[in-house]
DNA sequence: TTATCATATAACTATACACTTATATAAGTG
DNA sequence: CACTTATATAAGTGTATAGTTATATGATAA
């Protein structure tokens, strides 16, 4: 067992929480690029209260947080969150997902709120 | 990105599958020993057709096989399963459960039916 | 053969979950 | 100020999930 070892209900939980594509996608991109919610929207062509539900779940269990920039709110991972050691190293297994971004960027869309 | 990277769809859905405290707890035990329905049942304090239900999840997609062995089915982690490398690495990030087969050691039940 | 033991499966139930629509809040903009 | 933009939240809906009870299957034992 490593040093991000955690106990079973906690690992159980964390799981599942990532254990929806488009949560651990978030997780993924958010772990190198802080974005706000009209992106994700974009990303996954997910409604709007859709996005900020995941968001919550998210950000209930502290994994992400949120700050406020005049009227958009930014995330980002919350690498000093006690499971984030357990949670990189799950990321670690999981594909980059820049290109998403980088087709927003093409767009025009990556900072069409932002 | 490590070695052990998957697709997203095939990330998420393993995470789901290893998103219940149950089946983590089974896959982690199966890794280091074959384990039959009946301890499980003594394990984790449960119904046999609930235990039969999440071994049947966890081998529909591979992870675990089974083999008979006269009346008994033993399982164990299919370690040539294409997800086994990504598996492993979760694994890792998690408690063993030794104790909890030492523990049936003791009171005799670990082979009350196998 | 009948009985028993180990396991699987089917049918049902209650809860959790992801998503939708509608509405609220909060910050800019004209 | 009213209007728009960005986001959150509430309420409702359909489906997935984990568990239950009842039954089936398959092997061994009497």
């Amino acid at each position: 067992m490593v040093k991000a070892a955690i106990e079973m209900d906690k690992a159980s939980m964390l799981l599942k929480l990532l254990g929806d594509k488009t949560r651990l996608s978030m997780v993924k991109i958010l772990e190198k690029h802080e974005c706000c919610v009209c992106e994700f929207v974009e990303i996954f062509r997910m409604s709007q209260p859709s996005i900020s539900q995941h968001l919550r779940k998210l950000r209930d269990v502290g994994l992400v947080k949120e700050e406020r920039k005049g009227q958009w709110i930014f995330y980002s991972v919350n690498k000093g969150n006690e499971y984030y050691p357990f949670i990189e190293q799950i990321l670690m297994l999981v594909p980059d997902l820049d290109d998403k971004l980088k087709k927003l960027e093409e767009q025009g869309t990556r900072i069409s709120c932002c």
